[in-house]
DNA sequence: TTCTGATATGATGACTTTATAAAGTCACTA
DNA sequence: TAGTGACTTTATAAAGTCATCATATCAGAA
């Protein structure tokens, strides 16, 4: 009753679909994409502030993960989401955190959903 | 253009939502959890095989994340979804990556969705 | 060919998370 | 009140992640 030897891997690539999603940036990115069809690196690299290589690294987890495609036409990389649905599973963790932000007002503990008072910066 | 201070703690937020999830075991409790009203520690103990001390630090960063909630009664602590939008979010998640399985089997490109070839186990 | 702009990759230090073991708390019973 | 079962917290080593900087690649211009 405890293993399930075909289900166990699951569980671990659920949890690494999800550590993709696990970086602000990443977020941001990915909403940013989400938006549109596709985006140029240097959009988003204005758009988010961040520094050529760093966000480049964000954009190769993404890669990684399967979350995100990349098509360079001449000197220019465009992105774009893999699929669809990664937007909704992004509209859905929005409905599920407006859900607990009001949830964590009405009880005034306001740290709910937050990694921990002490490492919110 | 670049940055919206109201928006970006939010990302921030959504960012630690899924790291929340972040994790298989994590993702294991929850999904025990999708499929029943509320268990106690020691049904999950069994569930995931794991160590007591193991499980419970899980459990504690899911109630840190706001994620699930805890009951004690008598000596028995029962666990549930904070919200049901967990299990939606559990479940967008499942479609989106039968999704990239299949796109990863359909161009055998296997190691798709998993965290990086050398880092599996 | 050499230069340049646009990205990507690699290396490194700082920090965080995970797994294991040991100690602690809480509620109940003998 | 001492003992026990059910958890939780603390401590710590090992593994992983992030940010920064230097270097590399690729495509088009000079």
């Amino acid at each position: 009753m405890a293993f399930e030897n075909d289900e166990r891997p699951l569980y671990e690539i659920k949890a690494n679909l999800f550590k993709g999603l696990a970086h602000p940036y990443r977020i941001r990115v990915l909403e940013i994409l989400a938006g549109v069809s596709e985006a140029p690196v240097s959009d988003m690299i204005s758009a988010t502030g961040l520094e050529a290589s760093h966000l480049s690294q964000h954009l190769s987890v993404l890669r990684r993960y399967g979350l995100v495609v990349s098509e360079r036409r001449a000197s220019v990389v465009y992105y774009r989401l893999a699929f669809p649905q990664v937007a909704d599973l992004l509209q859905v963790a929005r409905a599920l955190l407006s859900e607990l932000l009001q949830d964590s007002q009405r009880h005034q503990s306001s740290a709910l959903a937050l990694p921990a008072i002490s490492s919110v910066r």
